[in-house]
DNA sequence: CATCCGACAGATA
DNA sequence: TATCTGTCGGATG
């Protein structure tokens, strides 16, 4: 079992503070997860491992460490050493020297130097990750002249849309019309399809400067792109206008209406067509999209473009990295490179939701880089002089899209990108085949991908019984619960149909099934974006059970990320990006680590993306060990009109002494974590006469009637009839709570013990009558490493739920003196927060500013409960949940046993 | 009646 | 504008 990251933090944390140099490299070792017998041997001085010599430390293929004097020059002494024999003869990959104040590394395979300060090392422990078997993946990122262009095009639709009404949807589509037309000739006059700069410069010499024919000018440009070269109507246009060729119907046929222009936005249009647009990716048409479009447009379905650094991540794992190292197994053989390039002939890259195609387009024309150079290869290893033309078509790339302009976008871009590689095919070869006249195009159907038959739109064999090698990717749409239309989820029930509780998985989920069916069915391979949700809380065991169970596995995985893109109000979401394969022998889990993305080989990926087994906690309603149970806190659902600020209630009882009566101290996970004050008018037990004594109170509480009243969900109106009281009414003497969000950031997530003079909101989980024993075992790292893995999450807060994290979460068995010894040690943790009064347990818990007391009281209970499950200490938190899990499964089997008939709460059949 | 979630939302630096 | 961290109550079982 590999060594956890947050383990080597913790470890590193420690051996960088006040440094002791004797034993500085002993204790770096062990936070990498060397081996204790290596350590000890080379701490004896046992020479057998060690390759270095004098005291210097060398371990074949790993390190070389040198401490020297303060004063001397850490670069020199590391260069000479890199340079070094020992060096070279025993293949280190990282050469360390240090003298105790600053520490200078060398990574001899990446390259990369590192010049820190000692205090600031352990911050810096993702340099020496490989150590540990961590490895740097080289990601793409994003091309500048995307972003500039973005920019541009953004502030001549600011110009525009202040000279013109976009108020009507049709609008606001013409404006997308044009500006894509726009766009295509931009591109045109520079890639060589029209003349160069031919549009921009019959703008300059043929329209007004005031800007006030531009329209006029875009409205015969547009028609005479749309007529045949030997068409009639051709002789009755201006001479710089036959000049233009005929292009593809589909852009230019429909005649929608040309916004006006001004003065200014005359120039931003000549600047725009003076950039060169050769450079820029045809991926840049779904950004415009989505940087241009309306507000209420935006997060619509198929608007969410995709970055390309992110399609990368979809790609690379997915087919292109395999492809690539085929190409460097096969450099040297002609035959092996002839057989590579028939085999990118027998793709198939296929995109269920493909909006304006930009992974089509990305995985074409990265298709098309590699194809390039195998033929260079092939053209040093062979002597003939063989001429070798692309055999990569566009009908090999398959797309489904729902909406009609983004499908017409999607196969004209494929076009683009095609001659936009044929330009780069000629540029290397000195040759290639024409772009024009138009062949075939992108396979690209206008549908609902969920009612489709997916075999129809991306065929898996070519007819005669040879299949394609068939790979599927795309970032399908991810709509939550209440976020979905009527047909949604009428498709979702379609495609979900094994699924009793599908409603509760993402829509997004569709696809990831759909699509794990045509990968059993063709043994195909598949990655596709998701939101994290899908694998987090409730929907991990819904979507996941049933397709690890047709033998497919997650073969690759990147980590929860946040997304990101070039857009002016980029989606806030988190997501994930799962790769599907029955077949594919390397499994690797990526993982970001600040601007970096790291990836790591390992055995399986569990659906919680973690390196781990499969098993899967599903929602439960009882308490699988039998813990005290837990409820939810208190829903107001009332217009804020029970709740009071401290100077409403000091009002109120202004107006009225006997009203403090009816108020209680009110804590939501907000007051709970950051302090700060809120009280609320608790009236259960009132009568109306009660109520009517205090006049203030009564209009609150007919406000509450009437809030209620208007709501469109059945039992908030049925609540009006209530209207003094919350949704719920649990107060009990005494009870625990738990926030059910708080920041991830955290060890702990801060719970704490409450009478009944308070009221907890619905913000936090209750549990009434725990005490400290339960206070030890839900804060203890044991129970926070089981909700770090099996919660919900909120982006990436932690989101504590009783189903999910608390009834399954399997307790120690325990004697009456080992519960002591937790309720002590427990106690010992309130009673050090005692001595913080003014800190709220936010940051008494931030990890940055959390007291050195309570770290270690936490520490202590930690070891103590840990104590109660086994002897031996666990060593991080892999071993902490394998222990868990393998317990959770003992129980479950018990359980199962004992009442066969009595089912768990599990969602899938 | 109970409760998980939000291609988030609101406050703060 | 980026960063941080949890509201509110609907939709759903």
């Amino acid at each position: 079992m590999a060594i956890s990251q947050a383990r080597i933090i913790e470890s590193m944390e420690q051996a960088c503070s006040n440094p002791n140099p004797d034993e500085f490299i002993f204790s770096f070792l062990d936070a990498y997860g060397f081996p204790k017998s290596t350590i000890t041997r080379l701490r004896k001085g046992d020479d057998s491992r060690n390759v270095a010599s004098g005291d210097d430390i060398g371990l074949k293929k790993k390190l070389y460490f040198r401490s020297v004097p303060e004063g001397t020059d850490l670069n020199a002494e590391a260069d000479s050493l890199k340079a070094s024999e020992v060096v070279s003869r025993n293949d280190i990959r990282f050469v360390i020297v240090t003298d105790f104040k600053s520490l200078v590394a060398v990574d001899l395979k990446a390259e990369e130097r590192l010049e820190t300060t000692m205090d600031d090392l352990d911050k810096q422990y993702a340099f020496f990750l490989p150590l540990a078997g961590y490895e740097k993946a080289v990601m793409y990122s994003e091309h500048p002249a995307d972003v500039k262009a973005s920019e541009k095009m953004g502030r001549l639709f600011d110009l525009i849309r202040e000279r013109n009404d976009l108020s009507k949807p049709e609008d606001i589509h013409a404006l997308n019309v044009f500006l894509t037309r726009l766009l295509f000739c931009f591109y045109a006059e520079d890639t060589g399809i029209f003349a160069q700069g031919q549009m921009t410069s019959a703008i300059q010499s043929t329209t007004q400067e005031d800007g006030s024919d531009v329209d006029q000018f875009f409205s015969e440009l547009f028609t005479v792109l749309n007529l045949e070269d030997d068409a009639p109507e051709r002789k009755a246009m201006a001479a710089h206008f036959q000049e233009f060729p005929y292009v593809n119907g589909g852009l230019f046929e429909a005649d929608e209406p040309i916004p006006e222009f001004g003065r200014k936005a005359r120039r931003l249009l000549i600047d725009c067509g003076n950039m060169d647009w050769s450079e820029i990716n045809p991926d840049i048409f779904g950004s415009m999209f989505q940087a241009v479009i309306d507000e209420e447009q935006r997060g619509d379905l198929g608007q969410h473009y995709t970055s390309v650094s992110n399609i990368m991540k979809v790609i690379q794992p997915l087919f292109l990295d395999k492809l690539y190292t085929e190409l460097e197994k096969s450099r040297k053989n002609e035959r092996k490179l002839k057989e590579l390039l028939l085999r990118l002939q027998n793709l198939r890259i296929f995109d269920p939701a493909c909006g304006s195609g930009n992974f089509l387009i990305i995985a074409y024309k990265e298709l098309r880089k590699l194809e390039m150079e195998i033929i260079d290869a092939l053209n040093t290893v062979s002597d003939q002089t063989e001429m070798y033309y692309s055999g990569i078509k566009l009908s090999q790339f398959h797309g489904i899209e729902i909406d009609d302009f983004a499908h017409e976008v999607a196969v004209l871009s494929l076009w683009l990108a095609e001659h936009q590689m044929n330009m780069a095919f000629k540029e290397k070869f000195g040759y290639a085949e024409a772009s024009l006249p138009l062949k075939d195009s992108g396979h690209i159907v206008c549908g609902n991908a969920l009612s489709l038959n997916w075999d129809n739109v991306c065929s898996p064999s070519d007819g005669k019984g040879n299949p394609f090698e068939v790979y599927i990717c795309g970032n399908p749409p991810f709509l939550g619960h209440g976020t979905r239309s009527k047909e949604q989820i009428s498709d979702m029930q379609t495609v979900l149909s094994h699924v009793k509780t599908y409603k509760l998985l993402d829509f997004v989920a569709c696809w990831f099934w759909k699509g794990s069916l045509y990968v059993e069915k063709y043994n195909a391979e598949l990655s596709l974006v998701g939101t994290s949700s899908i694998c987090q809380g409730q929907q991990v065991d819904l979507l996941w059970t049933p397709i690890l169970k047709k033998g497919i596995r997650l073969h690759f995985a990147h980590k929860s990320f946040s997304w990101s893109n070039n857009a002016k109000d980029k989606a806030a979401v988190h997501v994930v990006v799962v790769g599907l394969s029955a077949k594919a022998k390397e499994v690797n889990l990526y993982e970001k680590y600040k601007s970096d993305t790291i990836k790591k080989e390992v055995e399986n990926i569990s659906p919680y993306l973690l390196d781990g087994g499969n098993t899967v906690v599903s929602i439960r309603e009882s308490q699988i060990s039998g813990s005290p149970k837990m409820i939810f806190g208190n829903m107001p659902n009332e217009g804020g009109n029970l709740i009071l600020t401290g100077e409403e209630r000091a009002q109120l009882i202004g107006e009225n002494p006997e009203s403090a009566a009816w108020m209680k101290k009110l804590v939501g996970a907000k007051e709970f974590l950051q302090g700060g004050e809120r009280w609320c008018l608790w009236l259960t037990g009132a009568t109306k006469n009660d109520i009517d004594r205090f006049p203030s109170i009564r209009s609150r509480v007919d406000r509450v009637r009437e809030k209620r009243l208007a709501s469109k969900d059945a039992g908030t109106r049925k609540l009006a009839e209530r209207p003094h009281e919350f949704r719920d009414l649990n107060n009990p003497d005494s009870f625990m709570i738990i926030p059910s969000v708080s920041s991830e950031r955290r060890k702990y997530v801060p719970i704490g013990l409450f009478g009944s003079d308070v009221i907890s909101t619905n913000l936090n989980l209750i549990i009434p009558g725990a005490g400290l024993y339960e206070f030890g075992i839900l804060t203890s790292e044991m129970h926070n490493d089981w909700m770090r893995t099996v919660a919900g999450r909120l982006e990436s807060r932690y989101r504590y739920s009783a189903t999910l994290v608390y009834n399954t979460f399997p307790w120690p068995e325990i004697n009456d003196q080992q519960r002591k010894t937790i309720e002590e040690l427990a106690e010992e943790v309130l009673l050090v927060r005692e001595d913080y009064p003014d800190k709220s347990l936010s940051k008494l818990y931030d990890p940055k500013e959390m007291p050195e007391p309570l770290r270690e009281a936490h520490k202590a209970l930690d070891r103590a409960v840990e104590k109660l499950y086994r002897d031996k200490p666990f060593r991080d938190a892999t071993e902490r949940l394998e222990h868990l899990f393998a317990r959770y499964e003992k129980l479950i089997a018990e359980e199962k046993e004992k009442a066969p008939a009595k089912k768990t709460a599990k969602g899938s059949n």
